[in-house]
DNA sequence: TATCATTGTGTCAATAATACACACTGGCGA
DNA sequence: TCGCCAGTGTGTATTATTGACACAATGATA
């Protein structure tokens, strides 16, 4: 019995090396929040019009969340950031699909390349998602890209791939997260008002909600120190100045007892 | 400016053929539920004394969630399960610091093939799981096992590379999947009292709840339907059964607005 | 026919979520 | 300089949800 069972492995391996695995990338989408609007950082293909989301490999002796870091530092120029990996995308259709071939034609490359090397083969990619504060990250486009900017979540363009869908569920695992974790930290500055803070909830929530009741519950986390007010020479009362307590946050990060 | 990119861009290529990505896997967690005990199928690799979780490999030309499917078919007999990713694996070290490279070694294949071939170098290893009816499943071994069954949750052993935080990861998402969805389709047989259900939750969230107000919020959600009685000869009242609702059910785990 | 294990069921208290209004500040323009 | 306005700070009453809790009914068994 056995030795059958081996020969039958043995024919398995070989099939195992001719015909190798699908190899695996990464793609990211970063969220960024400005001006009540949260913002997704994009990069526009080289040579094309084609927009898509910045993607990254892995090394061979690299973790795959250390290549999502330094992905993001990469196209942003900040590290230490929320990074959250949220699914992974595997559709052997989500290039045939969703790719635009002659989009890939216009990058300029050699015949054999794209035909032989199959940059765009059928790969999985592992999806993360980030937090980062807008008015201090620099978008890079990497060496596949002319341009890279932020874009309004809701002035997103068609994209390659299958990354329109990759940000509809970036955000619809950002939402559920945010009903069970503190968000914030990285999304907004040092020192915000609490109006800020419930415009950046409102925008990922996609839903307004009241100021005092937000006020109460926000506090009553206790995740906040609140600070001296703002002089800011507005037209009306001055609001205080808050910020996060890093020690509670990270409690309550951890003990995912946060409930909005 | 363009032509220097093109450059690098055919260095970075030329790095892309040579150093080849890593390559992905799955694994599955097969969750089953008998005698109120949680249970998860485990397999004892080849000509040794360890045991793994069932894995699978990725067609060229199958969806990952096709895949894995597939592979949850071939381990237990069934299909239309209820089947969740849950998160993807990718640190380096997962083999180094977890293997039993002995076991491998044990497992009698020809010395090439440990060393060149690297069934066992790093990939990147996708993690599902599934819930499935005990009673209903045939666990069976694939070519790289001796042995496949169950194992209760809290006697599970020390297991090949880093598959107990998978299980440890996986049970963590069951639970909080189990805040917005319902659970209990395909962990249950078609009838059931609403005792045996409310069990099910107690042994997945892990605590013990007032039987009275379980019943109430179960019921409140409208996705079972109450039928006869069960004439069972046991020493006291007939329990109801009960089954889901699949209209109901379906609706509910679309809306994810199930509160636990 | 008494006992025991197990089931079915309702009410009340506590807690959490929601709705809601008025007073204060500070710059600006009349 | 005075009123106005936009934007802020704060508390309470109402409602909905959750959690605690006890006793009667069933049906096999001794």
């Amino acid at each position: 019995m056995a030795e059958s069972k081996s020969e039958l492995l043995l024919n398995l391996i070989k099939e195992y090396i001719t015909q190798t695995l699908p190899s695996v990338s990464l793609d990211l989408v970063i969220f960024g929040f400005h001006d009540g609007q949260l913002k997704i950082l994009l990069m526009r293909l080289l040579h094309t019009e084609h927009w898509c989301l910045p993607g990254g490999r892995i090394y061979q002796e690299e973790d795959l969340e250390a290549a999502a870091y330094r992905s993001l530092q990469e196209r942003t120029g900040l590290h230490e950031l929320f990074l959250q990996q949220f699914y992974t995308f595997g559709d052997v259709a989500r290039y045939r699909h969703y790719t635009n071939r002659e989009a890939i034609a216009k990058l300029g490359l050699p015949d054999w390349f794209t035909k032989d090397v199959n940059l765009i083969s059928r790969d999985v990619s592992v999806g993360y998602y980030a937090l980062v504060e807008f008015t201090r990250a620099s978008p890079t486009p990497d060496l596949f890209a002319d341009e890279c900017r932020w874009w309004n979540i809701d002035e997103v363009p068609t994209l390659l791939f299958d990354h329109n869908r990759m940000i509809q569920v970036a955000l619809k695992t950002l939402r559920r997260q945010l009903s069970y974790q503190p968000i914030g930290y990285n999304l907004l500055p040092d020192k915000f008002t609490m109006p800020q803070l419930q415009q950046l909830y409102e925008t990922i929530l996609g839903q307004s909600m009241d100021r005092r009741n937000f006020q109460k519950r926000i506090l009553s986390y206790d995740i906040l120190e609140r600070l001296e007010k703002l002089q800011n020479g507005k037209a009306h009362k001055a609001p205080y100045l808050y910020r996060f307590n890093m020690d509670q946050y990270q409690k309550a990060l951890e003990e995912e007892r946060f409930l909005f």
